[in-house]
DNA sequence: ATTATCTATAGATCTATAGATAATGC
DNA sequence: ATTATCTATAGATCTATAGATAATGC
């Protein structure tokens, strides 16, 4: 890697990761506020302290909050979702799929809540529509359907009631915080399993089996 | 009702009627304000205006905008709770009630845009624990536990399950404008009602049943 | 005379930018 | 020399209140 050819890079690099490490820092901040507050109202000041960062540097990141909380939204979901499929990437039966991603993720409000926390405000407004999460899960319930191994009936509606009823269950998590997370999150798994007609012994005995080492897996800081 | 005993009533009648109905612009706007934007991101300007009420005049009904939102979302739930309890009046069964109230409140989406774009932004936060819609939905399941009709476990958890699911379905019918709102309702009855222990097709049965007429319960205006 | 509402405004934000400073590259 | 960051500030909000006006009651 000489750059000898290139006499004037477009951006040096220690320059590049510093302003990397900024925005960074900016996103972070805002995905520790929005896990604290219950809503995006927090001003450019709060987050630009937060982050320990000069007000106006702010705008050479980002143009305006919303694209701030957009963007460390997306980061939060994706994020969710890579971790997920990186602990579930050896499944193959689309029943125990969603099993797993429901027991872990219920899990989450209490092993990582400001993720949990960021996972129930961006809510249902995104998690249908959104890259990362969303299209992973239809993933799963259409191979389920295909397989006859689930019975989804319309797939849409199918995930939209899956994804409704694991953030309810993580509401109740949060605003109960005595609450044993890991046997509400298997209970809900064991319902799903029934709704999508898979019989209740055998929905349980699914639900038994241990989960995946959650702590292995690719977890990107933040 | 003569007031020849209280020569001077701690309210006159015509202006204490004046002041509710000022209240009751004031509400009414901030719904439909609500209904229309994202978020509770409306200055109190954006409120008085939308009432034709005076700005200072907000000062004199509410402390502050969240005590404004407070009333309208709690108004909101508690329209819709009674309305669903007058159509709902006539049922028994816990698992024809669950059944009709997701047929229904599904199908709000269309008949009522306004309510359930509000019901979706209150969300999860406190359709669980708020007064109102919670209990009863609580009452009907632990309704259907002790007698047997639905398999529950956990109530707590089962509201979690149903609420979230259901609110998941309204999102979907939000976002896809053009879907059938009617075949979407009856199709995650019938899941529910697989999910709590019923065999498929009794629940399918039981989500062919008329609904009972909608249109004629109190339906309080706004 | 009393109460509710309206108009106007002071004071406190908050956003967006301009200009200065610090870090990096050559 | 270039780029990122920081400090300071102008201008645009927005909230909350004070004082004036209108409606009601007696």
């Amino acid at each position: 890697m000489t750059d000898a050819l290139d006499p004037q890079p477009a951006r040096p690099h220690r320059a590049l990761r510093r302003k990397t490490r900024t925005r960074t820092a900016l996103i972070e901040a805002a995905q520790r506020l929005l896990a604290e507050r219950n809503r995006a109202d927090m001003s450019v000041k709060e987050v630009t302290e937060a982050a320990d960062v000069g007000f106006g540097t702010f705008y050479g990141h980002f143009t305006s909050k919303e694209e701030l909380f957009e963007a460390a939204m997306s980061l939060t979901l994706e994020q969710h979702s890579v971790w997920l499929e990186s602990v579930m990437g050896g499944l193959q039966d689309p029943a125990e799929m969603l099993a797993v991603g429901v027991r872990l993720t219920g899990r989450l409000q209490r092993s990582r809540p400001q993720v949990a926390r960021i996972l129930l405000q961006v809510g249902l407004q995104r998690l249908l529509s959104s890259v990362g999460l969303a299209p992973r899960a239809r993933r799963v319930l259409r191979m389920g359907m295909v397989t006859g191994r689930l019975r989804t009936g319309d797939v849409d509606v199918a995930l939209a009631a899956a994804g409704g009823a694991l953030l309810g269950l993580m509401q109740l998590l949060d605003a109960e915080p005595h609450m044993d997370a890991g046997r509400a999150a298997d209970q809900l798994a064991v319902k799903l399993l029934c709704m999508f007609g898979m019989p209740y012994e055998e929905a349980e005995a699914l639900v038994a089996h241990p989960l995946p080492a959650a702590g292995r897996g690719v977890v990107p800081r933040a």
